[in-house]
DNA sequence: CAATAAATATGAACAAGTTCATATTGGTTA
DNA sequence: TAACCAATATGAACTTGTTCATATTTATTG
């Protein structure tokens, strides 16, 4: 019950200054996400977010390192905490379309729940990789890809994939799909999560039985 | 030799406001194109290239309704020559695979030329709908689609690809691939076209025999 | 505690995209 | 030609992301 610990110990007691620094971070990150969420990306401004932490504008640029990199410092961790939920659910035991449909139904409610904020996230993953947020960002990207490779190498061991397949191949392929599906979807004007797995069951279908003649 | 017909000709000899305008937007795409390709998308400047065109900045802005719009303005033209120029080198007599490969060459080629813009480009591709080259970009990219289904139905004909399959399927998981690895390839420190295309001839390889089990 | 150094907060200043009221030009009508 | 209207050009002004010199706060040392 008593943290009290001496020096050495993993969690040090934290100092005045690393307080106060997280208590800016807290208060910059929660007003971040309410303005974007209020208003989007394009129409957040650094000055609201500011005012509304109660902050100046030049702090906010010591917690992020430009106004991209906030957005994904609200977001990256709901993105990962989502991640981590999707594949927590998928029940060993079923087939491997219908197990990666799972998976994508969370990213796919991921997105709808602020579409404002989704559409500019996929927009920027383009590219982003720069600054702090960007690294974890692609981080997490590559575990996705791991995580998806994983559940391709157990339908694999239960012989739902031909023996000789690489599964990373085959995952690359499946997030090919998952990429222009998702981008097609939130495109349109009021995306609706069942609406948008229906072609990406279509094409996993194709994916599993392949494309060429006998 | 002498076009001066009468009114009502499909060509009503241009008028001196039409002239003029026409002249505005030469210049306007001329600068806005080299200082594009000098500075790249975010550092290249309206104003540098309002003066280079010797127009005010203003004006600019008659002829493209934002700074986006304007490098569609300048590529979109750009994109479709090369789109024309890879389906029209296309033998008929290849398989799918090495046909889908030569016309995947080009697009890469148009983006290594001029890595920078490229990047934005694909970056913008995500959402870039609105306005008038928006608009004309969206309906190249229904073009690109239209064309891929069209290679593919003929190597249905010929036997190549299973008589049941939709081919506008087969084309949005080929483009599903091209997405991606575009993507990553672009996003590499120098991009080279011939790297860049090996794993495309994996994924499309798979794609033809697929991934499940006999 | 006083003095010093390091970390952090701050907002004025800057740069660049965009808007818009006004001026200019081109076409039309009398 | 003069008078009027519509299209187009223009740059001052506004907004907003970002930088940076300075002020403030916290930690450390003597």
């Amino acid at each position: 019950m008593a943290p009290e610990q001496d020096t050495d110990t993993p969690k040090p007691a934290p100092s005045r200054r690393e307080r106060s620094k997280q208590e800016y971070l807290d208060r910059i990150k929660a007003a971040a996400e309410a303005v974007f969420i209020e208003k989007g990306f394009d129409d957040a401004s650094i000055r609201e977010i500011a005012t509304r932490a109660d902050v100046g504008v030049g702090t906010v640029f010591n917690y992020a390192a430009d106004k991209r990199d906030l957005l994904f410092l609200v977001v990256n961790e709901k993105l990962e905490a989502t991640n981590q939920r999707a594949y927590r659910d998928v029940p060993d035991t079923l087939p491997l379309v219908e197990q990666i449909l799972i998976v994508f139904r969370y990213y796919y409610l991921f997105y709808a729940e602020n579409i404002e904020i989704g559409r500019y996230m996929l927009q920027e993953s383009t590219l982003f990789g720069a600054g702090e947020q960007g690294q974890r960002f692609q981080e997490h990207r590559l575990q996705i890809a791991t995580q998806m490779t994983n559940l391709i190498r157990r339908a694999q061991d239960r012989g739902e994939i031909a023996e000789g397949e690489d599964p990373a191949l085959v995952a690359e392929l499946v997030l090919s799909i998952l990429g222009r599906q998702v981008r097609v979807w939130i495109r349109s004007k009021e995306p609706e999560v069942e609406t948008g797995l229906i072609p990406l069951r279509d094409l996993l279908s194709l994916m599993m039985r392949g494309a060429g003649a006998s």
